[in-house]
RNA sequence: GGGAGCAUAGCUCAGCUGGUUCAGAGCAUCUGCCUUACAAGCAGAGGGUCCGCGGUUCGAACCCGUGUGCUCCCA
């Protein structure tokens, strides 16, 4: 077969991706085996691939494969959110282009178009987390807006709803004037805000010219006071106690309050109070009996109760009241001032406060499993630091409002008579007979009930996603649950951790009684260079398709995973898709060498002279599959990936292939061959969960395979606890051979030129087992042992081994070699000097513990003979 | 205003229970090599006041306090 010079991605994952899926391995019943269970964060339906998502999901992909080889059923469910606000305002767009105005249709025309809308894009994500190479049980595919999701989410509502902990009420929400719904707290993003302080003067309801001058940031609502309020102890306005002030431009007659809520401090220590359109006005008002006057239309312009600018927009608003106040005389004076300002997280407009009547869900009750399951780590977080937000949050929960002045979702199941009863119901025929039931005579004159138009919050849906994913509202019990819930891990951004972490721990314990998983790990966010989160509006998301296309999904794999250490941001930086793509090319060569050995073999070929590295590389696998499966079960995965990298490029490329290394054109013993076989196939076996492509396609060349004999699914072995000797004498090899190759550096000699090495030590067996590794790593023509100072050689010490380099081609600096001799001297001095002051502090050896004091007599023995051997060879040098 | 986190090589970061596997990795830099798997590579090398200060300890990058700078979350 005629290998290609570098990894050919392209086919080579559109092969293995349609074969794994074919074969079956990505699908999950349930067995005899353990389960290892993750649901998929789904993506909104509106969405595209980004960073983020390749993060997540190959961490989760990692996951999955690793387990897959451990022995577990893996089960990896894919879906999709129905994503309420962003997918009706994607919708509205769609048919704007198409010159149609929503408002001009009736609601079921509207899911028409927003299910053919879903329908065309809703899968195309999914399409492409499989570019990814994620192995995901396709045939579990669910999405928040199925029928049976739907069903599940409406039974919830009913279910908590007769338990009380849904209900309706009026209060202050966060309202969104372009998607004109309602939002719940977690959906307003506070930014700091450069704004503008304005001090308005209010003339007061007396005899003389009086007035109170208050400050505001939004002048627009001063349309909406309906009081003014001052701190009862502030001296400057103790005389106006129980008299009135008018509000400027439209003369309303309003009362001068006082309550210590007010800060004396903050700009005239004089408040406006608009209870319509600020939370805490709204609650001065309550307080004190203020009217409450909403000045403001749905989609952010005046409404008719603000009796001037009816129609136009709030901020134009803004602008014009500043100047017709001016003009009025009564702006006293201006100044810049930075706030916090509310925006909507969907549709990035300024949130407006506003009073009104919508469903809650009081989480009291339902919080408080789910506080203790984190805090007590029957769910465990990675990293844990994220407990503290989480009992943050927990410990101050608001009630939830749930519902969403929208089409595209779970239509609230609540359905009112004429005189505004309500039913709650799961269908529409329930809720005709409660009616009938309640009222008999009304039921039997006019039957109508109207649904309330409203649908309820996305993550009303999304918190049940482990649980009905499942099916768990056609059969609680069923074997699915049964098996795989609770899920084994969840891995997402941190910032949904109350959006969706925290609610689906809560609707976990209220509707199955069980937590949803064993462990959530909480990837970091992904960054740009300069460490800004990528986002749409930034631009600076790359391309992740092209990316794929371009350099392989091992490679973008790799860059995302190698800087993505646990729980930290991640700075992407594309120079580490090139280390990515660099990897592969090794892991690609090295294919070839070993391949080129094939035909080369020779059966029971004397091979005594590699056995070294063979066991060595044995070792080291060893170590280091044990090394990185704890750091696979610590979610350590960039520092796994870091390890396997280094074993493959270092350890086997590096060292153990040149170990090995027939000579040009000369023949190699089977089991040499075999052996390295099985090791490059373990290598292999390590990566694969991180780079799933190159690993399968290596695999499958490297040995003729059977049907059925895959990577993906090949089983871990059983390591044994590697051999600390031949650990141990690999490094020194290393060290042995790194050295002699710098001197020949420093010293001129170029990498034909031979040498012949002299050694002096008392280590024969262990030289004698590397010997010819070793000469072959240095280019000596000859190694010799010595017990004497070789003149005329370079002389270098390696540990307390002395060893002489003969070279004709050499231009010996014996000033140089001095020099460096003389330095490592001082420094070892230094070193035992620290060591024995250790030693002879009585404290020390009376409190550390044996080992150490033990490692430091040991440390002093090897420096002291390392000191003998230097100045021996010190002596010699001149 | 409340909370969390970070500061280690030019850059991005590891460094777990305080003690030679403790000062590391990758990238970048410098030197020498087109050595028949790989120049997308090979062989070497240089580079650090572990943010400042104080404390605990026989011993601190690591623990405690404090200062400075940055990031994030919540109100």
């Amino acid at each position: 077969m005629e290998l290609s010079k570098n990894f050919q991605h392209n086919e080579a994952e559109q092969k293995w991706y349609a074969h794994w899926e074919q074969s079956g391995y990505f699908k999950s019943t349930p067995d005899d085996r353990p389960p290892y269970t993750i649901v998929m964060p789904p993506p909104n339906v509106t969405g595209v691939l980004h960073m983020g998502h390749a993060l997540n999901n190959s961490v989760q992909d990692i996951l999955v494969r690793r387990a897959k080889m451990m022995g577990y059923n893996t089960c990896w469910l894919p879906g999709t959110d129905h994503a309420s606000i962003a997918t009706e305002a994607k919708v509205v767009n769609m048919l704007k282009e198409r010159g149609i105005d929503k408002k001009t249709m009736p609601r079921e025309k509207f899911l028409e178009y927003a299910w053919e809308w879903k329908e065309k894009y809703g899968g195309i994500i999914l399409k492409q987390l499989e570019k990814l190479g994620c192995s995901l049980d396709w045939s579990r595919t669910n999405f928040t807006m199925d029928e049976a999701y739907y069903a599940a989410v409406i039974r919830v509502f009913n279910e908590l709803y007769e338990k009380g902990l849904i209900y309706r009420g009026v209060k202050m929400i966060n309202w969104d004037p372009k998607a004109k719904t309602a939002l719940s707290d977690e959906e307003v993003i506070h930014r700091q805000t450069n704004s503008k302080l304005y001090y308005v003067r209010y003339r007061m309801d007396s005899e003389k010219e009086e007035y109170i001058t208050i400050a505001t940031v939004r002048p627009e609502t001063i349309l909406g006071d309906t009081g003014v309020c001052v701190h009862p102890d502030d001296e400057r306005y103790k005389h106006m106690a129980g008299k009135y002030c008018f509000i400027p431009l439209v003369n309303r007659r309003v009362p001068i309050i006082f309550d210590d809520y007010i800060d004396k401090e903050f700009g005239t220590g004089a408040l406006k109070v608009t209870p319509a359109h600020d939370i805490n006005d709204y609650n001065l008002g309550l307080k004190h009996g203020l009217p409450v006057i909403d000045t403001l239309n749905d989609d952010g312009t005046m409404s008719e109760a603000a009796q001037l600018y009816i129609g136009q927009d709030r901020f134009a608003v803004r602008k014009k009241i500043v100047e017709d106040l001016r003009a009025a005389g009564l702006l006293v004076k201006e100044e810049d001032y930075v706030n916090q300002v509310g925006f909507s997280e969907r549709t990035d407009v300024v949130i407006e406060p506003r009073l009104s009547m919508q469903w809650w869900c009081n989480m009291q009750e339902l919080s408080k499993p789910a506080l203790d399951a984190v805090m007590n780590d029957e769910i465990e977080f990675h990293p844990a630091k994220f407990k503290n937000t989480y009992r943050h949050w927990m410990g101050n929960i608001k009630d939830w409002c749930i519902s969403r002045q929208l089409w595209w979702g779970q239509r609230i199941p609540a359905w009112y008579d004429t005189e505004g009863g309500l039913y709650v119901a799961n269908t529409s025929e329930r809720a005709h007979e409660l009616y009938a039931a309640k009222k008999p005579d009304l039921a039997a004159k006019n039957p109508q009930l109207r649904q309330d138009d409203d649908v309820l919050d996305t993550w009303f849906s999304s918190w049940l996603w482990p649980i009905q994913v499942f099916g768990w509202n056609e059969a609680p019990h069923n074997k699915d649950l049964a098996y795989y819930y609770p899920t084994s891990t969840l891995v997402t951004a941190p910032e949904i951790i109350f959006f969706w972490v925290a609610r689906m721990i809560m609707s976990g314990y209220e509707f199955m009684g069980k937590k949803p998983f064993d462990k959530v790990y909480f990837t970091g966010i992904v960054r740009d260079k300069q460490g800004r989160k990528m986002s749409k509006s930034l631009g600076n998301s790359p391309d992740l398709l092209k990316m794929i296309d371009e350099n392989g999904a091992d490679a973008v794999r790799f860059s995302v995973m190698i800087s993505s250490p646990a729980g930290n941001d991640l700075l992407f930086d594309e120079g580490q898709l090139e280390q990515g793509r660099n990897f592969c090319n090794k892991m690609w060569n090295a294919m070839k060498l070993v391949k080129g050995w094939e035909s080369r073999c020779v059966d029971g070929m004397e091979d005594s002279n590699v056995k070294f590295a063979l066991d060595w590389m044995d070792a080291r696998l060893a170590s280091v599959s044990q090394e990185v499966t704890e750091m696979i079960k610590d979610f350590r995965l960039s520092e796994g990936l870091k390890t396997i990298y280094s074993l493959i490029w270092n350890d086997f490329c590096s060292w153990y292939l040149e170990w090995v290394k027939p000579g040009m054109e000369q023949p190699i013993s089977t089991h040499v061959y075999e052996r390295t076989i099985s090791i490059y196939e373990q290598l292999l076996q390590l990566l694969h969960p991180y780079m799933p492509f190159i690993t399968e396609e290596i695999y499958h060349i490297i040995r003729e395979r059977e049907e059925g004999d895959d990577l993906i699914i090949k089983q871990l072995p059983v390591y044994y606890t590697p051999d600390a000797t031949i650990l141990k004498g690999g490094g020194q090899l290393q060290e042995l051979i790194s050295s002699v190759r710098d001197t020949r550096n420093k010293n001129q000699l170029k990498p034909k030129d031979t040498i012949r090495l002299w050694i002096d030590s008392s280590h024969h067996a262990f030289y004698e087992s590397v010997q010819d590794i070793l000469r072959r790593q240095v280019n000596a023509e000859n190694i010799g042992f010595t017990t004497e100072a070789k003149q005329g050689c370079i002389s270098l010490v390696v540990g307390t081994d002395k060893l002489y380099i003969e070279a004709a081609a050499a231009t010996i600096d014996a000033g140089a070699q001095k020099k460096q001799m003389e330095k490592e001297l001082e420094y070892l001095k230094g070193f035992l000097v620290s060591i024995d002051k250790k030693l002879g502090n009585e404290r020390f050896v009376q409190n550390a513990k044996p080992e150490v004091i033990e490692n430091e007599r040991k440390k002093y023995a090897d420096g002291q003979a390392k000191i003998k051997t230097l100045e021996e060879s010190l002596g010699m040098v001149n």
